[in-house]
RNA sequence: GAGGGUAUAGCUCAGCCGGUAGAGCAGCGGCCUUUUAAGCCGUUGGCCGAAGGUUCGAAUCCUUCUACCCUCACCA
């Protein structure tokens, strides 16, 4: 890089020969501060009031026009854009000559009085414009024209690669990206507020665990000196959380990071937010109604009714949602029931089914894969599936009805899922047996088995009442609200291979 | 991990069956005191992702590499 800075591009020389003339001038071209008294939309919103009235507002300069010894320029605050009015007989002849040496992305603060342009424009008209801060680097700027009410943008920056690296630049051209992340901080505001409301405890358990646990994935894997020990990053929170209820909370939720050592996709990234809420007392019947509250409530907060569009299709959250048990939902896509069925009369439902079939596949796996082929793709309104087998779900308590299945759903919408939750399992001696299955499989070589973890199967010793608990992934929740089809654009930074390689 | 695609100026993109680089915007210099994708005149700017190869000659054809995107496989 440093050979790079030593060849700017001409644009950036430039830059920086207008910030010697500015430094020249008297001009501090990085103040400490500013007395802002209005943001851009507040003034527009209220141009009537306001009128000749002065104000201050900051921001970056987004687009300037020049005439002579007059011009004019939008400036981009957080709330929006206002335009300026720039007139070498209103702000003195030094000040003008500051104003010529502003570019495009500067930040710089107006004080001035509203008025309204001839094209009906709310403006200030500047008697001062202040650098606040000089760029040395121009911004991918985007034109905007408004043509038949549509605003319609030319020359977008929209090279996915370096938005996602220099997301900075991407939240100050491009305003929707902006909407997305405030949505984003919404949904994790409303959820919170949602869970509070219950009377549920916000908690934080450890990141890093000498036992990881809690779900089904491979761990990223560190090193604590001090204790020279080897940690994992959690890929759940969930056997802290029950460990909790064990202590005597009534119910507890934490919304954090969670991470995975695997592929990246659109749905997957490697650190990802998870939202796991335990309650006391309460079974999966009681889950899937928090679920379906809190989605609902999730969306009237933020949009005033619950059905939001998706990918063009609209989705109904209204509660209740269609539950159906997963061997129901199976063979009504299907036509096969596969309950009961052994190892080998799956594996010929499967054949004629046209899926292939993997050689150590046992009967869960092979039932997992039928639904996640020929039904997870039709689950576009919410539907909850139930009562998954035993095998899948080594942390699920038995089905009171059905010791081969376990109460489990998890909440499915537009093609994915967006959840897990059970009636959690507490009886002590079967969550042992339950582990000693994984620990076998772990033998035969899945290395996404969970482990053992002997001060989780103590804690349930002591005693841990009658369970729900959920998980929710926030990121494919705000995809889902946000309208977008691929998780890096509902995160801020995505994970992404170093930049400058080789 | 497999397949497909993309990579040219600060940004968005042209560049055909190989002949030595182009536009708009931004920038720079002018003119312009109500413009708004401001306008008009002029003008700078490129190791054509990297490295090899074929060729008299490569942005263009071939090979390898790198990064990103899409699809598929495993996982939320």
């Amino acid at each position: 890089m440093s050979e790079q800075e030593k060849d700017l591009s001409e644009i950036m020389q430039v830059r920086r020969q207008k910030l010697e003339k500015l430094q020249e001038s008297g001009v501090n071209p990085y103040p400490h501060s500013f007395e802002r008294t209005h943001f851009s939309q507040e003034i527009v919103d209220n141009a009537k009031q306001l009128m000749e009235k002065e104000v201050a507002v900051a921001g970056r300069l987004m687009s300037i026009r020049g005439h002579g010894k007059v011009g004019f320029a939008h400036i981009m605050d957080s709330q929006g854009r206002i335009q300026l009015y720039v007139r070498k007989d209103q702000v003195g002849e030094a000040n003008f000559a500051t104003y010529k040496l502003m570019d495009i992305g500067d930040i710089v603060g107006v004080t001035g009085e509203v008025f309204e342009t001839r094209t009906g424009e709310t403006t200030i008209k500047a008697a001062k414009i202040e650098l606040l801060t000089k760029t040395l680097r121009p911004l991918p700027i985007v034109k905007e024209k408004i043509e038949d009410g549509e605003r319609v943008a030319y020359d977008q920056f929209a090279d996915k690669e370096m938005r996602y690296r220099q997301r900075y630049v991407d939240l100050v051209v491009n305003p929707d990206v902006r909407e997305v992340f405030i949505t984003r901080s919404k949904i994790i505001t409303h959820m919170r507020r949602f869970l509070d409301d219950k009377g549920l405890l916000e908690v934080e358990t450890p990141v890093l665990q000498p036992i990881y646990g809690g779900a089904s994935a491979r761990p990223f894997v560190t090193h604590h000196n001090a204790l020279d020990v080897e940690l994992y990053l959690r890929i759940a929170d969930e056997l802290y959380l029950k460990r909790l209820i064990v202590g005597g909370f009534d119910g507890v939720y934490e919304i954090s990071k969670d991470f995975r050592n695997e592929g990246m996709d659109r749905f997957h990234n490697p650190e990802f937010t998870m939202m796991e809420v335990y309650v006391a007392y309460k079974d999966y019947k009681y889950m899937m109604e928090l679920v379906e509250e809190m989605v609902s409530y999730i969306a009237n907060k933020i949009y005033g009714k619950t059905t939001i569009l998706h990918q063009g299709r609209e989705i109904d959250l209204t509660p209740p949602w269609k539950r159906i048990t997963l061997f129901d939902a199976i063979e009504e896509h299907t036509g096969h029931n596969l309950y009961g069925k052994d190892l080998e009369q799956l594996r010929q439902i499967a054949k004629e089914l046209k899926m292939e079939v993997e050689s150590f596949w046992r009967e869960g796996k092979i039932i997992d894969e039928v639904f996640s082929e020929k039904v997870e793709p039709k689950l576009i309104q919410p539907t909850f599936i139930t009562d998954y087998p035993v095998e899948l779900s080594p942390l699920a308590k038995r089905h009171r009805n059905d010791p081969n299945l376990v109460e489990r759903f998890e909440p499915f919408m537009v093609g994915g899922e967006i959840g897990n939750a059970f009636s959690e399992l507490n009886d002590p001696i079967d969550q042992r047996e339950r582990f000693l299955a994984q620990q076998e499989l772990l033998e035969l070589g899945d290395d996404e088995a969970q482990m053992l973890d002997e001060d989780y199967l103590r804690a349930l010793e002591y005693g841990m009442p009658p369970t729900g608990g959920l998980g929710i992934g926030v990121d494919r929740l705000v995809m889902l609200f946000t309208d977008q089809a691929s998780i890096r654009d509902v995160l801020f930074f995505p994970q992404m291979r170093p930049e400058k390689s080789g």
